[in-house]
DNA sequence: AATTATTGACCACATCTGTAGTCAATCATA
DNA sequence: TATGATTGACTACAGATGTGGTCAATAATT
């Protein structure tokens, strides 16, 4: 199993779809019991409960979440900040996609009413920011 | 094996991270032998010709790339283009990471400088033109 | 013509991923 | 207390992926 080094912290090898998926859920709710997170991923997947559980077994042994014990099951807690992993992969990707220029992502994201008037002003200001 | 769709082109299955490395040089020249595939990529991966056939063999199977008998070797081009392919990419990235919020992934690639003044004004420049 | 080099066809194989199933311990309930 | 439900541990298994090997046909070279 290869290593990855995220924002100084080590997760070995990639967090893959849908493994992500279940991170999304920890991520909005930082601290959830297996059964709890298979819960918030039903709307969303058709998933068994134990297929949720074997993805969060996975996520623990990558090192992406770590376990605290409560009463008979377990609690799961993101290690990584979805803003120490965004990063990396963002840049990652855009830099495999547009060899790392924004605008053309942007430009892609736009692409049939894509961004909302709130999205657009959200980054006219951060552009403003950004030439500072 | 899946079927993907990508602007009405069909694609079976995700092209993988290896294998977009292979298309990101035939973007670049739409039309090479396996050879010279394999010399484009020598300068950043550290890969066996045989591992470049094979990607190249994998990708025409998926449909994401055609071929064309030049004498004795094949040329291969790309059947989708890095726009076609990058769209909808970018709008399931996004989507999976920030709800498919432009700002926050801007933000993400602005990190340490990681935007140049030219990228920040050709940014600027597509935000106006979204304005209206 | 015999030898060597090139190229495609097909094969190999460990690991990762998606998607669960089984079993056993524990907890709650009749 | 016997029984059923919950939860974690371990196992399964096919398809995808990274990485490359073998072999045979063909082309180029001596």
């Amino acid at each position: 199993m290869t290593t990855d080094v995220i924002e100084g912290k080590i997760v070995k090898t990639k967090i893959s779809q849908s493994e992500l998926d279940v991170m999304d859920v920890l991520w909005r709710e930082p601290t959830l019991g297996a059964t709890e997170v298979a819960n918030r991923l039903a709307e969303k997947k058709d998933w068994s409960d134990r297929t949720v559980k074997t993805l969060l077994a996975r996520l623990v042994e990558k090192g992406a979440l770590s376990t605290e014990k409560d009463g008979r099951r377990f609690l799961y807690t993101p290690t990584v900040s979805r803003e120490d992993y965004a990063g990396p992969a963002t840049r990652s990707f855009a830099k495999r996609l547009f060899g790392g220029r924004a605008a053309p992502l942007v430009a892609h994201l736009a692409e049939g009413e894509g961004l909302s008037d709130e999205d657009i002003a959200e980054l006219e200001a951060l552009i403003e920011s950004l030439k500072s």
